[in-house]
DNA sequence: GGAATATATCACTATGTAGTAATACAGTAG
DNA sequence: CTACTGTATTACTACATAGTGATATATTCC
């Protein structure tokens, strides 16, 4: 299999989506919405911020296409539209759990050969 | 299968991960990584950036545990060392095309059903 | 030792963006 | 129309970081 190298705007998106994604706040509205839709009330009730803040936050990961809205009366529900962020959350964490695991190990061997 | 909330430190773990990929430039030092090790100097030649900047990035995707490094002379090498990298690119890939995708489809639609 | 080479670091500027308070806007109820 | 509720937007400050030229550090060669 050659390697498939990106055009730069593929890399522009990627990055980009990437940066939407390097934020633990947003990483936080998602996981709330991972259990079904929630207006904005709601996760500003649920996560404990203020609302502005939570607003503009939505407004990042929407305009990155990860999560999609509908307005019921005068609330608006969001929802999850790219499940793709939990796997990528799923990987970087399993990587995050062995690298731990090696430094651990890494730490343990070097207190076995500790000198004097 | 419960939901598996992410404490707040994995989530600041995972945020700064996403955030090192976060950056056009640090994916293309790591798409020319792929093919093997590689100097500063072979990457600066390859990637026609100026050598701090890319100094800089290095160190960057080192300290988030993303690539290794060795020295062999006043050269040094560095490697890629968590593979994963590729993996979660490629997820991000297949979701943009996906999008694009749809986003051509919604588009061939309302041609489709123009009014007048 | 000194010169040359490869890389890292520093100092600085410019840009992006998170947090926040005030305000605007949209929908609903009366 | 007015008051009220829920959400978005604006204006601002603070902080992080990308790019860059100058400089420091480390290794090899003489």
């Amino acid at each position: 299999m050659a390697r498939q190298v990106m055009s730069d705007k593929m890399l522009d998106l990627v990055a980009r989506r990437f940066r939407t994604l390097g934020e633990p706040y947003r990483l936080r509205i998602l996981q709330e919405l991972e259990a079904g839709e929630k207006s904005v009330g709601e996760l500003v009730a649920a996560l404990e911020g203020n609302q502005p803040n939570i607003s503009k936050h939505l407004q990042v990961l929407f305009d990155g296409g990860l999560i999609g809205r509908r307005r019921e009366g005068t609330s608006i529900f969001y929802a999850i539209s790219d499940p793709m962020v939990f796997k990528l959350c799923a990987l970087v964490c399993s990587s995050e759990a062995e690298k731990s695991r090696r430094d651990y190990e890494a730490l343990a061997g070097q207190q076995r050969q500790v000198k004097r």
